[in-house]
RNA sequence: GCCGGUGUAGCUCAGCUGGUAGAGCAACUGAUUUGUAAUCAGUAGGUCGCGGGUUCAAAUCCCGCCGCCGGCCCCA
C-alpha cells in the first residue's frame, strides 16, 4: 500500500499528499495560507468533518470557509456547545440536555429548577461572546460507550446519561466527544477548529419545552440564540426581524381595520367590513375556480350525533379537539360541532347510489368549523378555534387519482402564482397513531407516489406525518420574506369509503369502493388571510383590497361631483370611498397612503370641469388626470379576479 | 393544557421606591376651502383585564382567574 494518496478538489483539479495528513495541514501545504486560515470544516467523500481529521485514503475534499452557506449552519452549532458551557459556568448545577442548530440559529435546552431571567439571558449573552473572544480550540475524542456513561453521570448529568445509553442501545461502540476550554459534550460533529471562528452569539429569548417534546416528561429551559460570523450580518438579520414584525398580520389587522378577537371567544375572529371584504372575495375566487374546474359546492349541517365521528373514527381519534354540546332531553355529551368537513360529504354521497359515470364526483364547500385547540396555542388568525377551509372531497375510482391529483396541482399552481407564492412539495406517510391495515396504507402511499412522479414534481418524502386515515402531499408555501407556512394539501384516503361503506355501481353493474381525496389549497381562509396580509404587508392588489381607491376632493365645492363619481363606479361593482372628513386635503391623501388603498383620486375644479380623476397608486406614483371612464378600464384590468 | 412574559382612553404609550390617572393620534364641535403624506383652536373620553387580600391609602405589593405575547405539544 503506497504511502502517497490523491486528493480530488471541487474543481477537479488532483493533488498528492502523504498518508496521514491533517485536513488542515494538506490545505496549507497543498492549496494555500490563505484558505487554511479560513476554512472552517471539510466535506470528505461526502462526509462532513473537521479539519484536524487524516487523510487515509484517495478522497474528493471540499473545504468550507465562511462564505459559504453551509458554514453558517456549523457555527451556529459551534455557538449552542459555546452557550451551554457559559450557562455551566454562570449557573453551577444546571444540566444540559441538547442544542441543535435551527434554520434562523440554534437552541440549547437545560434542566434547572428556576426559569432564566431577561437578566440572565444578558449575562449569557456576555459570557457566550467572552468565550468567542478566548478562541479556544474544539478538541474532538473518541470514547467507549462505558466510559460515557461513567463521565457524564460523575458530572450529573442525568440527561446526557439517558442519551448516551440510548445510542448505545442502538449498537454505537463509541462516543465521539467535543472540548472546548474544559467543556465537554458528545456531538457528530463537526466543529469549527476554535470558537474564535464563530464571530458574534446572539441570544434571542428563552421558552419552556418538555424534554424530548413529550409533555409528561420534566420541562426543560430552551434559550434560542444565533450566531453570525460578524456584527453586519447580525445587525442584518436583527433588521429582517423588526421588518417582519411591522407586517405582523396582527398589527396590521388593527391599523388597517381588518378584524378584532374579544375574550369572551378565544380564537374566533370578528371580522370588520375592510376584513370581511378581504374573507368574502377570496371565498368568491375560489367558488369560481372550483366551480370551473367541475367541482358542485354544497352545505351540510354544522352540528353531529356522535354516531357519526363513531363511524368516522373521530370520537376515538379526535375527541379532544371537539366542542361536545350538551343535549338538553340525554342530558349527555351526545353532539358535537364538526371539526372537518369529510364525515359529512361522506354521509352526503351515500343519499344516492351513484354510477361510475357520475365519477369522479367532486364536492366543494366552505362551512364553518370548530376545534378546540389548546389555549396556549392559539394565536392571531393563523391558530383559531373557528375557522373555514376552502375544503373538498373527491370521489373517485382508483385509476382517475393520477387525474385528479395533477387536476389539483395545477389548480393549485393557479392560486399561489396568482397571489406571488412559491411552494415545495411533502409527500406525509402512514403515522403511527392510525386506523387501517398495512396493506391499505401501501396501496394509498402508492397512488399518490405515483401521482407525483407521473406529474415530474420534486418532492420531500415525511414519514410518518400522514393523517391518521391516509397519507397526504402537502404544499408549503413561502411568503415575500421567506416564511414557509403548510396550506395546501391533498390526502388520500381508502379507509372512510370503507367505514361509511359507500359505492358505486361500476360498468360490470357490480358495486365498488370509490376512494376519496381529501383535498385544499388556501388552507383554510383565516390562515391565508393572514399569510396574505404579511405577503403583502397590508398593500393588497386591486382585486382583494377592501376598498380599490378613495376619492379626495380640493375643496368641499367639488363634493357633489365626487358623490357621483363614486356611486357611479360602485354601480360598477367597485369598492370605492369618498372621503367627506374635514380634514385637509394632504392629510385625507396621507390616510388614504396610510391605509394602503391602490388608488387615491384626487379631484378639483379641473376634473370636474374635464369629468376625470387623478389618480395616484398607492406608494406615490402619480398617474396623469385621466377620464372617468379610463380610470374605470384600467380598474377593470386590475381588479379582476385572477 | 404546560413554562415564561404581559394587560393603563378606540390606537401607541408615560405613570420612580403605594398618596384615589397623563400625552400624542383618532373621535366630537367650531373656524379654515386648501392641487398630491398630518390646518388651527376647543370639547369629551378611563370600574387602570376581572375577583379577592395586605394597608390609613393600591394602576403600583400579594393570591386566584381570564385574555394576549414568545415557546412546548398539536395543527388548516
Amino acid at each position: 500500500m503506497s504511502d502517497i494518496i490523491t486528493v480530488t478538489l471541487p474543481d477537479g483539479s488532483q493533488k498528492q499528499t502523504a498518508r496521514g495528513t491533517t485536513i488542515a495541514d494538506f490545505v496549507r501545504e497543498s492549496i494555500g495560507p490563505g484558505l487554511a486560515k479560513a476554512a472552517l470544516f471539510a466535506r470528505v467523500n461526502g462526509q462532513d468533518m473537521d479539519l484536524a481529521r487524516k487523510l487515509d485514503e484517495d478522497v474528493k475534499l471540499q473545504i468550507f470557509t465562511p462564505k459559504s452557506p453551509e458554514s453558517l449552519e456549523l457555527i451556529r452549532h459551534d455557538a449552542a456547545h459555546v452557550v451551554a458551557s457559559a450557562v455551566q459556568k454562570l449557573f453551577p448545577g444546571t444540566q444540559v440536555t441538547i442544542g441543535p442548530a435551527t434554520e434562523e440559529g440554534f437552541y440549547y435546552d437545560f434542566f434547572r429548577e428556576k426559569p432564566f431571567t431577561p437578566e440572565d439571558l444578558e449575562k449569557i449573552e456576555a459570557e457566550a461572546n467572552a468565550e468567542l473572544k478566548r478562541d479556544m480550540a474544539f478538541v474532538r475524542t473518541e470514547i467507549s460507550m462505558d466510559e460515557a456513561v461513567r463521565l457524564f453521570e460523575e458530572k450529573g448529568e442525568k440527561f446526557k446519561v439517558e442519551i448516551v445509553k440510548d445510542i448505545a442501545a442502538k449498537g454505537a461502540k463509541t462516543l465521539t466527544l467535543y472540548t472546548h476550554g474544559d467543556w465537554v459534550d458528545f456531538c457528530l460533529g463537526p466543529h469549527a477548529p476554535s470558537t474564535g471562528k464563530i464571530g458574534i452569539i446572539k441570544i434571542l429569548s428563552s421558552s419552556g419545552a418538555y424534554w424530548r417534546g413529550d409533555h409528561r416528561n420534566p420541562m426543560l429551559q430552551r434559550v434560542y440564540g444565533t450566531a453570525f460570523f460578524d456584527k453586519k450580518q447580525l445587525a442584518e438579520y436583527l433588521t429582517r426581524i423588526e421588518e417582519s414584525k411591522k407586517r405582523d398580520h396582527r398589527k396590521l389587522g388593527k391599523e388597517l381595520d381588518l378584524f378584532h378577537f374579544h375574550p369572551y371567544s378565544p380564537g374566533s375572529a370578528f371580522w370588520t367590513p375592510k376584513g370581511t371584504t378581504l374573507y368574502t372575495t377570496l371565498s368568491n375566487w375560489m367558488r369560481q375556480l372550483t366551480q370551473n374546474d367541475g367541482y358542485v359546492e354544497i352545505k351540510t349541517p354544522l352540528m353531529f350525533n356522535k354516531g357519526l365521528w363513531e363511524t368516522s373514527g373521530h370520537w376515538g381519534k379526535y375527541k379532544e379537539n371537539m366542542f361536545l354540546v350538551l343535549d338538553s332531553e340525554s342530558g349527555e355529551h351526545d353532539f358535537s360541532l364538526k371539526p372537518m368537513n369529510c364525515p359529512s360529504h361522506h354521509l352526503f354521497y351515500g343519499f344516492k347510489k351513484h354510477s361510475y359515470r357520475d365519477l369522479p364526483l367532486r364536492y366543494h364547500t366552505q362551512d364553518v368549523l370548530h376545534r378546540n385547540e389548546a389555549a396556549g396555542s392559539l394565536g392571531g388568525l393563523t391558530r383559531v378555534r373557528q375557522f373555514a377551509q376552502d375544503d373538498a372531497h373527491i370521489y373517485c375510482t382508483e385509476a382517475q387519482i393520477t387525474d385528479e391529483v395533477r387536476r389539483f396541482v395545477k389548480l393549485l399552481d393557479h392560486v399561489y402564482k396568482a397571489v406571488g407564492l412559491t411552494y415545495a412539495v411533502k409527500l406525509s406517510t402512514r403515522p403511527e397513531q392510525r386506523l387501517g391495515d398495512d396493506s391499505l396504507w401501501d396501496r394509498a402511499e402508492g397512488g399518490l407516489k405515483a401521482a407525483l412522479e407521473s406529474l415530474g414534481l420534486e418532492y420531500e418524502l415525511a414519514p410518518g406525518d400522514g393523517a391518521f386515515y391516509g397519507p397526504k402531499i402537502d404544499f408549503a408555501v413561502s411568503d415575500s420574506i421567506g416564511r414557509r407556512w403548510q396550506l395546501g394539501t391533498m390526502q388520500l384516503d381508502y379507509l372512510a369509503p370503507e367505514r361509511f361503506d359507500l359505492t358505486y355501481v361500476g360498468e360490470d353493474n357490480a358495486e365498488h369502493r370509490p376512494v376519496v381525496l381529501h383535498r385544499a389549497i388556501f388552507g383554510s381562509f383565516e390562515r391565508f388571510t393572514a399569510i396574505l396580509i404579511e405577503h403583502f404587508a397590508g398593500a393588497f392588489p386591486a382585486w382583494l383590497a377592501p376598498i380599490q381607491a378613495v376619492l379626495v376632493t380640493v375643496a368641499d365645492r367639488q363634493n357633489d361631483y365626487a358623490r357621483k363619481v363614486r356611486d357611479s363606479l360602485r354601480a360598477k361593482g367597485y369598492r370605492v370611498e369618498f372621503d367627506e372628513r374635514g380634514m385637509s386635503m394632504n392629510a385625507k391623501i396621507r390616510e388614504a397612503q396610510l391605509q394602503k388603498v391602490p388608488f387615491t383620486l384626487v379631484v378639483g375644479d379641473n376634473e370636474v370641469s374635464g369629468e376625470g380623476v387623478s389618480p395616484r397608486r398607492y406608494g406615490g406614483e402619480d398617474l396623469k388626470t385621466m377620464k372617468v371612464t379610463d380610470f374605470e378600464a384600467l380598474l377593470a384590468k386590475e381588479a379582476a379576479l385572477p
